[in-house]
DNA sequence: TGTAATGTTGCAATAATATGAAACAAAACA
DNA sequence: TGTTTTGTTTCATATTATTGCAACATTACA
């Protein structure tokens, strides 16, 4: 399997960007209101390079975008849905995990 | 930002064992019919012990399950929603790498 | 028992990501 | 212009992931 098809690749690209539990309670926080970089770093006590890191590769996967406004950055969420698969598997998946964990 | 919730680390675990082109491809398969190792490993080209490290990945994330058949060894899928994620966000997340793309 | 079929694990080399500090860039405005 | 505010990029280091081969484990069955 060494041609694997671009679908695929670019499937994984969205899900490598949404692999950060960081990146995913920042996608949550884009879920509710945009926001810009410095605020979205001092509400997460992260540094602000990481944010911004994160945001861009976000908006790389197809996530989020922006929008400059000053000297101001905004983000905003472009494709909710994502963070519904979350919850969609969520509760499947921790059954799962439970029996799993149960068997060691 | 040094406590994130164990939620979220869940949650990235999901999507880090989605992370991975080979691996979604198998997770398709699965949703299709139980496969074991050395079939999947046949289908695919790759060799059996990738399969199998990353049948155990998908099986630590709760998204596939396993149970011996004599020297074989089925696998197939729990959450099968967990693959409904991507089409739900490809097309609005297509649409905006190409807008991305035009604009580099 | 011992041999074949199937799976899993260990190891090592390589590649990719994560992290934070510091340097740099862009816009606003005195 | 030059200074402030906000964002991005670079760099170095540490951690984690990928890959394939070889060794080992498990089951079935002659």
């Amino acid at each position: 399997m060494k041609q694997i098809e671009r679908k695929y690749e670019r499937r994984a690209e969205i899900f490598k960007a949404l692999a950060n539990p960081l990146r995913i309670i920042m996608l949550e926080k884009l879920a509710e209101k945009p926001w810009c970089v410095c605020a979205l770093a001092a509400e997460l006590s992260v540094d602000k390079s990481i944010v911004s890191k994160y945001l861009s590769q976000l908006k790389l996967a197809g996530l989020i975008e922006d929008t400059r406004k000053g000297t101001l950055v905004e983000y905003r969420l472009v494709a909710p849905c994502v963070l519904q698969v979350a919850s969609c598997a969520e509760e499947t998946i921790q059954e799962q995990r439970k029996k799993l964990l149960n068997e060691m």
